[in-house]
DNA sequence: GATGAATGAGCTTTCATTCAT
DNA sequence: AATGAATGAAAGCTCATTCAT
C-alpha cells in the first residue's frame, strides 16, 4: 500500500474515533489525550494529521455530512413518489441514528452547540452542504413534479432537519417509550402532510 | 423589603445574567468570574446563591422552561381552534426568539449539548417539564376535540420542538434570508397540516 | 497594611524573582512553574498578577530601566564636570553589574534578544525610556555646557550603552582577566575622549 | 563534483538558511522543521549533517565569526593609519549589518543570549576567535606603531564590539532616525578619539 | 543518503472552587 | 453577606530527536 493511502486511512480512523468520543462525551469534555489513547497513538502524532482540535471537529462535520448526503443522493436518483421518498429519507436517518448514532449525535451535540469551534472555517452552512444540498435537490424535484407545495426552502428544510434531529435528541435522552423505528411511519406521514401540494 | 425578597431578587439577576452569557458564549466558554464581573459581584458571593456552576445551569433551564410554559398556558386556557392555537404558539416561540433569543438559544446551545451538566438533577425531561407539559395539554385538548389526529405524543412533540428549534438554529447561523417572523405563517400551516385529523 | 499594598509588594517580589531566573537561565529556559516554585506560590495565582509570561517580561524591563534611570538621575542633578559624571555613570553601571548583575544581564540576555516577547507593548524603546531619558539629559547638559562635542544623540548613546553592555557581557562570559571595577578608569577615559568637545 | 564536495556545499546551505531563520525569529522560535522546510529537505536528513540543534548553532557562530574576521584581516594586511583602519573596520561592520544583517544579528540575538546552547563547545570565546583575533591584531599593530594608547585589550575590544553591536541593535529596533551608514564617520571618530595615543 | 511519521515530555495558560478576612 | 487571593489539576499544543523504510 502506498504511503499516501496509509496516511489517508489513519486520518479516517482518527476522524471516526474522535467522532465517537465527541458525540458521547461532548467536545469540551473530550481531550486530545483521550482521542490519542483510544487510537494507541501519541498526542504529537495526532497533530501531524489535524492542526488543532477545532480543525479536527470541522473535518468531522464535513465527513459526517458527506456520508449522510451520499445516502440521500441514492434516494434522489431513484424513481419514486414524494411520499415514498420522504419515507425513505426518514428511514435512512433513523436507521443511521440506530446504527451509527454518533453521526447524528455529532450534529446535535457538537456542531449545533459549539458555534465558536466552527466559526472560522464553517461559516454559513458550508461544512454541512453535503447533506443540505441533497435535501434541497429532493425538495426542488418534488416541487417541480407538483407533488409538494412550493414554499420557502428553509421552511421545509427546518421541518426535516429539526423534526428528525429532535426525535433523535429525545431518543438520546431516553424519554422515547418505543424504539426509534416505531416512529418512522408516523413521522413520514406528518412530514408528507405538512409539505404536500 | 424583606431580606428573603432581596435574596430572591439577586438570585434572579444571577440567573438572567448567566443565561445570557451561557447562551452567547457557551457553557464551557463562560467562566464564573465572567458572570460575577458582569454582575459586579464577587465570585465568592455568587457561591452563596448557587452551589456550583452545574447547579446554576440547571436552575436556568427550569427558569426558562417555566417562562416559556407560562406563555403557552395562556393559549391553552383561551378559546380557539387548533389551527389558531398552533399559530399562536409558533408566534410566541418566534417572538421570544427575536426578543429574548437567549432563552431559546439556551435550550439549543446549553441544555441540548452538555449532557453531563444536567445528568444529575435533570434526568429525563424533569427540568423542562414546564414547557413540555403545556405542549402536552395543548395536544391532548386538540385530539380530544378531534381537531388533531390521535397519534403518539412524541411524534407530535418532536415536530413542534424540533421544527421550531431548528428554525431558530438556522436564524442563529444567519442563513435565513428573511426575518424569523416571515416564516410564522408557513410553519404554522405546515404543522397544522402535519397534525390535523 | 492595606490589601492594595500587600498586592503591590507581592507583585514586586514576583518581578524580582522572575528577573533573577530570566537573567540566569534565559527567558525560554525559565518556566512559569520555576518562578512559582521559587516564590512558594501557585502557578495560577501568579497569573492573578501578570496576564502572561510576556507581560511579566515587559514589566521587568520597565522596572529595571526605571531603577537604573533613577541612579543616573542623581548624577544628572548633582554638580560636576562631564568627565566626572562619565566616571560616575560608569561606576554606577559596573557596581550594579557586580552587585545586582541580574539587572544588567536582563538587558543583554532577555530584552535585547527576545524581540518577539517585547514586540507588542515595548515598541521602539518605550519600556526602557527610564534609562534612556537620563542618558539623554546627561548628554544634552554636557553639550549645552560645551564640554562634549555636539553630535548625533544615537552616536553617543550607542557608545554608552554598547560599550558598558559589552563589558558586562565579557564579564558574564568569564573572559575578563580582572574584576570589572578594574576597567572603570580606562573605560571612563575612553568614553570621555570619544565624546569631549 | 566529488561527493565530499557536494556534502560540504549542502552543509553550508544549511548553515546559511539556519543563520537567517535563527537571526530573524530567534533560536527557540525557530524549529528544525522550519529549517528543513525552507531547505526543501527532510528533518531526518538534516541530522545527517549536524548532530543536534545546538551543534548547528555552534557551527553557525564559527562560520559567521570566520567570515567577519576574514574581512578585517584584509584591513590588517593593508597599509594605512590607525584612523583609516578604524574607519574601514566600522565601514565593514555596518555594511555587513546592511547587506547581511543576519550575521550581525546572530551575534546579538542568538550567541549573546542563549548561553546554554553554547556552553558545551564554545567555552570562553573559542567560537568567535576568528573575529576577535583580527581585532586583537589590529589593536596590537596600532599600539606597536604608537598610534593607539597602550591599554588593557578588553577595554579596547569592548569598545569596538559593544559600540558597533549596540548601533546595530538600535537599527534593529528601528529607533535610528537615519540609515546606519550615516553614523560611520561619527562613530569612527569617536572610537579613534577614545583609543588614540 | 534521504524520508517524515512517530514519540512524549514539557510548555503556557485556564478556571471551578475555597476560605481567611 | 461579601470579598477576591489562592489553589492545583488539567487542558491544548509544540518540537528535538529517532528510526523503519
Amino acid at each position: 500500500m502506498k504511503i499516501a493511502d496509509k496516511k489517508a486511512l489513519k486520518r479516517e480512523s482518527i476522524i471516526q474515533t474522535a467522532l465517537q468520543l465527541f458525540s458521547t462525551n461532548g467536545f469540551h469534555k473530550t481531550t486530545i489525550p483521550d482521542i490519542a489513547t483510544k487510537l494507541q497513538m501519541s498526542v504529537g502524532n495526532l497533530y501531524n494529521y489535524f492542526s488543532s482540535k477545532d480543525m479536527l471537529a470541522q473535518e468531522i462535520i464535513k465527513y459526517t455530512s458527506e456520508a449522510l448526503g451520499e445516502k440521500i443522493r441514492v434516494v434522489n436518483m431513484a424513481e419514486g413518489t414524494a411520499e415514498e421518498k420522504i419515507h425513505q429519507i426518514v428511514t435512512i436517518y433513523f436507521t443511521m441514528a440506530k446504527e451509527k448514532p454518533e453521526m447524528i449525535e455529532y450534529f446535535l451535540r457538537v456542531y449545533l452547540s459549539n458555534r465558536e469551534v466552527f466559526a472560522d472555517g464553517c461559516e454559513g452552512m458550508v461544512c454541512v452542504s453535503g447533506f443540505i444540498t441533497e435535501i434541497m435537490i429532493f425538495f426542488d424535484d418534488c416541487v417541480g413534479s407538483a407533488e409538494l407545495r412550493n414554499q420557502d426552502f428553509f421552511s421545509a428544510f427546518g421541518l426535516f432537519m429539526g423534526y428528525l434531529g429532535g426525535m433523535v435528541f429525545l431518543k438520546g435522552e431516553n424519554v422515547l417509550p418505543k424504539e426509534i423505528e416505531f416512529y418512522i411511519d408516523d413521522i413520514s406521514r406528518n412530514i408528507y402532510n405538512a409539505l404536500k401540494a
